[in-house]
DNA sequence: TTCGTTGTTCGTGAAACATCGAATAAGTCG
DNA sequence: CGACTTATTCGATGTTTCACGAACAACGAA
């Protein structure tokens, strides 16, 4: 935990890794409560998932570029690389029902 | 090939599976391709990979509700879902880049 | 320093994917 | 029928992904 976490350039973001990031419901539905929050801490997300599964989901995200963790002490703050996301491939928040407040975790 | 080529329903097509089908860049070039051109016959697609291997896009296309394939004697005409996927997840396709003209098969 | 909290990493399976070449099936044309 | 064309399916292989529990690391507070 000592190594400072990756995350992609803005010009590194790929389609390719972001679409895979997103075809994930539980991904998606971070992706949604980022949005709809600005932020969170990792530990006040909840699902029915080991922890261990949760922050590997959460990796993906990151890694993908559709998401910054910030470490701050223990914990971490997430958030939305809205403005990185929205500038590389505009629209594909709408599109994907990440802006959607909607029900969520479907498989829509 | 007796047996009629799945197509799932227009409310059962899955962001899940479309988003997964779109995350490969020769699976959205194809889209694109089709986008472009309204449709194709298979053997006109060329992919530096081998025929197996473009078959095995071409079904999670299909059955992801990307793609629409009629057999036509012993060629397959592809056609793009486009109603179906604008319908269910609007902007998508633009939000992919596959009504891009662009340079496609780029890891973007 | 010791404990509790927060998350990650590790080790391990199971499942899904991508890829290929060879075999197969269906249709068309001689 | 037999050869050819088109495309899928099969079988094999190797990779990646997802999932879990256990162990570990970092930090803050007692």
């Amino acid at each position: 935990m000592r190594a400072e976490l990756f995350h992609p350039d803005r010009d590194e973001i790929s389609l390719d890794r972001v679409l895979h990031a997103l075809s994930d419901p539980i991904r998606r539905d971070v992706a949604r409560v980022l949005h709809e929050e600005g932020s969170r801490v990792c530990g006040q997300l909840d699902y029915p998932i080991a922890k261990s599964t949760l922050s590997h989901h959460l990796k993906v995200l990151r890694e993908s570029g559709v998401m910054h963790t910030e470490v701050r002490g223990t914990t971490r703050v997430i958030t939305l690389r809205r403005d990185d996301i929205d500038t590389r491939f505009p629209g594909l928040l709408d599109a994907v029902q990440v802006t959607t407040p909607a029900p969520a975790l479907t498989d829509a």
